[in-house]
DNA sequence: ATGAAAGCGCTAACAC
DNA sequence: GTGTTAGCGCTTTCAT
């Protein structure tokens, strides 16, 4: 390893004290001769000295500047697009973000929980479909990390961010509805966290009031979240002789759009899609998704906000941040075909 | 912030000596009595301790077990891949990534690049058109940080891993020539790094080599590295007249594609298209587009390994790893209409 | 205008 | 079996 400058060497260098040396690294040199500074500063530059990090935060006793991000998946559209928003917030604050995609995998969420907590961490922000309030209390002990919980989880208590993903399922079901169709199914996930289970429901609750005949299990599909998992469902979506599918998530929408793009299923004409999220896919894939839209880069913006704000203050109590969804109407929807 | 539990606080409770519990603690207690091992591992579970993270690299001299990945752009399908394989070698090592997504601003690079330097980081992964081997030795300083470049710069020394561009842009080429197109264009970034540059060599020399009339002042678009900036680009390449089009990589060909369909224009009757990159989304636009495979997630993993073992064995001398490419046909490429 | 000394929380020789 | 002691690199009183 490389031969590390100390700052014992500085001062060696410079024929003063370390305490000089300190003092003067961290703008507090007024005291000391112009020349004693001049040279000091010199020496840092000329030998490259960087104050050791851990030597430093041990003393000043602040923690390591450094926010855990825990996303299921970083290479996802949806999460990149967070983390990014999250990284963003944290720049400004001179944090760093310390990011773990879990893929989904409650062991490896655990341990990567763990980690962060050994590294001291001064928060968290943990979008994960299983890890309850409980889990996270365990594992953090009695060392009170702030943290957000983000998007999946809410039937937990805790200071979180999420969108209101029983007004989304609510505003699919009605665009649907006003196209005026009459058989719709659902392609939802098999591990039903809290927000899909809200999503869900305000999907169905709308078809119900307006007297679109729904059979939870009869018009429900279960598929894998992800694009494979979309595509995969294609032969059971044609057979259940709908005119309009919500898919639960974009992911999952863009794969049956393939597989019926595949067999010359034309969309919206003979089966119309709607998605969930709005990533940025949805534009480019044909025809253009219509979908929910939540706003991703400022969930994670937000996120951080919070997160940083209750960092900053222990006081701030628990609280909940919900934000609003929206229907984009674009391409893949469209009135059933009269026939 | 909550009260820390310090190795002192367990000692006192265990009433033994601080020497005690670390010895225990680390696996290197055999030789204390079974009741006084008991009392210790006891409490540390009641009171959650955690050894201070800062505390113990500063004594074992061992740095932070991070490693530093600088990429233009997290959010992307492209360095979103790369970053997950980078993460799971990573873990294998108990090392823990620190991502930074600097969007392609140098100034942000540096910055980014100082703060892993101070936080100490074990090595260094740098995706970064603009980044200089110079600039990166300069931060870098005395420190012997071992570090891999990845992808842009080869005009460098340095270890790096790299696919074999030249040999890209080769394939792209003889591909289109194969499908019989005799006016071909390409779409290019304005920052052209070296991949680029290779690529684009590649592309020109092979279409020179088959007779192929093309110049590189009238059959050359610049557009931004980007799917906007592909779109944007759609009027220059209609204009143009050409029969195919390489894009510098899948973004580019996506957003162009895109532009295309919104005018009706027919891909791969009128005009085909080949990328490059090989990122998820290609399967999923339509027509579905053909391009030069890269093995992103594979970068990832190797680029993490090769770094490992720069930082574990000091003496592994500068080495150049090269990835192979492949074309990979799908169904944006054909034909040239005949008329 | 400068420095000596204490100590952050931890580990590891080296006693006893 | 267990404790004493000396630091790791740094910042910060408190002297001089």
């Amino acid at each position: 390893m490389g031969k590390k400058v100390t700052i014992r060497d500085i001062a060696r260098l410079a024929g003063v004290s370390v305490t000089t040396v300190s003092q003067i690294l961290n703008g507090k040199g007024a005291r000391f001769s112009k020349k004693t500074q001049h040279r000091v500063l010199k020496l840092r530059d000329q030998y490259g000295y960087v104050p050791d990090f851990n030597a430093r935060s041990l003393i000043l006793q602040k923690s390591s500047s450094m926010i855990g991000v825990l996303v299921p998946d970083i290479s996802s559209p949806f999460f990149g697009t967070f983390v990014k928003g999250v990284q963003q917030v944290a720049q400004h604050e001179k944090m760093v973000p310390l990011i773990f995609s879990a893929n989904r995998d409650p062991k490896l969420e655990q341990e990567y929980l763990s980690q962060m907590i050994a590294r001291s961490i001064d928060g968290l922000i943990i979008a994960s479909a299983t890890m309850t309030t409980d889990t996270i209390s365990r594992l953090i002990g009695s060392r009170e990390i702030p943290y957000i919980l983000f998007d999946k989880n809410y039937a937990q208590h805790g200071t979180r961010v999420l969108t209101d993903d029983y007004r989304g399922g609510t505003l699919a079901a009605q665009h649907l509805v006003n196209l005026g169709h009459q058989r719709v199914i659902a392609l939802k996930p098999r591990q039903q966290s809290e927000n899909f289970t809200q999503r869900m429901k305000g999907f169905y609750d709308t078809l119900i009031k307006n007297k679109v005949n729904f059979d939870q299990k009869r018009d429900v599909i279960v598929a894998s979240l992800s694009r494979p998992g979309g595509y995969a469902a294609t032969a059971a979506v044609l057979a259940s002789g709908a005119t309009a599918v919500f898919a639960g998530n974009d992911d999952m929408a863009i794969g049956l759009l393939r597989g019926l793009t595949e067999r010359k299923i034309r969309v919206p004409d003979r089966l119309s899609i709607i998605g969930y999220d709005d990533i940025y896919m949805d534009e480019y894939v044909s025809p253009r998704l219509t979908t929910i839209h939540q706003p991703i880069l400022d969930l994670g913006i937000q996120s951080a906000k919070m997160l940083l704000s209750k960092i900053h203050d222990d006081h701030s109590s628990e609280q909940i941040r919900r934000f609003p969804v929206k229907l984009v109407i674009r391409q893949s929807t469209g009135q059933p075909r009269q026939n």
